[in-house]
DNA sequence: AGCACA
């Protein structure tokens, strides 16, 4: 068993699945199992870092959110070293009790449910997709050329965390736009509906992907 | 592969 230690959160999300039930012993057909852990050796608190390492002019579509998450060429950031506790007195009788968490107490980590809230009729598997940073907004196409809006706005707007969604219709092809109130929730959105298959859609796949 | 609104 390891533990690995990732820059974002959405990082270790990323690597989480990426890994999960990896084959890594062909022969005793062992398959690996990764899961976020509880706690974190590292915690990182107030606003994580400064953005100036990318191009904040794209960035600035719905909400803006896209700029919580921090992109350099590479993708691990040292913690920086920390001083745990108070320097002094810290042992004595008056002092409250240690807190390792320094009073940081984490916010709820919305985990995917084991079921999610409006389940699609049936999936498909979506290829290999190049795709962008995370960001709050999800871009989604392949979602056939005669799909019900309001179909697809129903399975949507079910998923928690969405603000609202952009239908942009075309000759052929119609994609839309789904922003959610954080990063988080469009990542979660991004891998429960990856493929997903709405019935007036026909029989493909919707595929997601984080904006431009 | 198709990427808008602010």
């Amino acid at each position: 068993m390891g533990f690995a230690l990732f820059s974002t959160a959405q990082f270790a999300l990323a690597a989480r699945d990426a890994l999960q039930h990896l084959v890594f012993d062909a022969e005793s057909k062992s398959v690996l199992h990764a899961e976020m852990a509880k706690k974190n050796l590292f915690v990182k608190r107030g606003i994580v870092g400064d953005s100036n390492a990318y191009d904040q002019s794209k960035r600035l579509r719905t909400g803006g959110d896209c700029t919580h998450s921090v992109y350099s060429p590479s993708p691990f950031h040292p913690p920086p070293p920390q001083v745990w506790g108070p320097p002094h007195g810290y042992l004595s009788p008056a002092a409250p009790p240690y807190d390792p968490y320094g009073g940081y107490h984490a916010p709820p980590v919305p985990m995917p449910p084991s079921a999610p809230i409006a389940a699609p009729s049936s999936y498909v598997p979506v290829q290999n997709v190049k795709d962008n940073p995370p960001c709050n907004t999800l871009f989604i196409g392949n979602l056939g050329e005669n799909i019900n809006e309001e179909e697809l706005r129903s399975l949507l707007s079910a998923q928690p965390g969405f603000k609202q969604m952009k239908v942009l219709r075309q000759e052929r092809h119609t994609v839309c736009f789904i922003e959610f109130e954080d990063v988080n929730s469009a990542t979660n959105v991004h891998h429960n509906l990856q493929g997903a298959v709405i019935p007036s859609s026909g029989s493909v796949g919707m595929r997601i992907q984080y904006p431009f």
